[in-house]
DNA sequence: CTCGATCCCTGGACGC
DNA sequence: TGCGTCCAGGGATCGA
């Protein structure tokens, strides 16, 4: 599922191939996952592709107007606008020869003015799309958290402090740090050898920095391996990641702890699937973890995982 | 503030 | 081989 590092893949494969081009028209098939899907289908036709940003999990393509090229009467909003794209689970995005019919899940074309379409395909439409205003930009900024790659040890610490919510959650949370999402927060996590169930105002300082130094480098590294492609990531060019090859982790239960040896075992933290050693990672009291499914009890040798990446439930 | 439950949605894994 | 069932998860929302 992309997080941070996975949109920010896209983000720079986007960059490079849709900086500079105008939308010539807009097609959409299912729009339940778009904000306004009249307001963007009226305003973005016609709109020049300044930039491509990410934000938390968010891609922002800045659009503005072209000067003389008519039609802005026609326009709502003639200052510059945003369309705002969060891939949510199973989104992807990119250009495609607009011969090219759309795929079974595809809801969402810009035609381009060198002749590609840019699509939004995304099965579970989990994700979400929009139209913003700059006004309406300025409100989604507002209520995201630190960014994870620049927060200082004094701000982390900050918002962190005093809270009684478990880590993981709080990791999660986008209004406290925009961009982390399950895969990074446990790996964040067993780096700081931190458990994710653990109360958050019950770290200490050393801990807290253990931990933001934690999701800083791995965020970094994952970012330079582009991204990690769990069940069906993809980035603007139809590129998996390589990062889930180093997972020490996410989706490893029942496989032994690169640290310690111990067995990764998994539970429910924050309503989500949440992998930990139980050694180096110590279990809070009254937290239980998910017994070991039968196939995965120790044998003796030779682990039967299959595909990495490809494991059997969780992804 | 924080929790859990529920919903959204589909494909893939699993059991028979 | 086929079919029904369960489950995953980011985020919004609601009630406790």
């Amino acid at each position: 599922m992309p997080e941070l590092p996975e949109v920010e893949t896209v983000a720079r494969g986007l960059r490079e191939q849709i900086v500079g081009r105008r939308i010539v028209s807009v097609r959409l098939g299912k729009t339940d996952f778009i904000d306004d899907p009249a307001v963007l289908e009226r305003n973005v036709p016609g709109r020049l592709i300044e930039s491509v940003e990410r934000f938390g999990k968010f891609l922002l393509l800045r659009l503005v107007m072209i000067p003389d090229v008519g039609a802005a009467a026609e326009l709502e909003d003639e200052a510059a606008a945003s369309l705002l794209v969060h891939l949510g689970m199973t989104g992807q995005i990119g250009p495609s020869a607009e011969a090219q019919p759309w795929e079974k899940h595809t809801h969402a074309g810009f035609l381009l003015d060198d002749g590609r379409e840019l699509r939004y395909t995304d099965p579970r439409r989990f994700g979400r799309m929009a139209y913003l205003t700059a006004e309406l930009l300025a409100r989604e900024v507002g209520r995201a958290g630190a960014d994870p790659l620049e927060v200082s040890a004094e701000e982390f610490v900050r918002r962190i402090r005093g809270r009684n919510a478990r880590i993981k959650a709080l990791l999660l949370d986008q209004g406290v740090l925009r961009g982390v999402g399950n895969i990074y927060a446990d790996e964040s996590l067993w780096k700081a050898k931190i458990h994710p169930a653990k109360v958050a105002g019950k770290l200490n300082r050393k801990e807290i920095e253990s931990l933001r130094k934690g999701f800083k480098e791995i965020l970094e590294k994952a970012i330079a391996m582009r991204g990690s492609s769990i069940s069906d990531f993809l980035d603007a060019t139809g590129t998996p990641g390589e990062y889930q090859r180093h997972h020490k982790a996410y989706g490893r239960e029942g496989e032994a702890c690169y640290r310690c040896k111990s067995t990764i075992r998994r539970g429910i933290v924050a309503g989500r699937s949440s992998f930990f050693c139980p050694k180096c990672q110590p279990v809070p009291r009254k937290f239980s973890a998910l017994p070991l499914p039968v196939r995965m009890r120790k044998t003796k040798g030779a682990k039967k995982r299959i595909t990495p990446g490809k494991r059997k439930r969780n992804l």
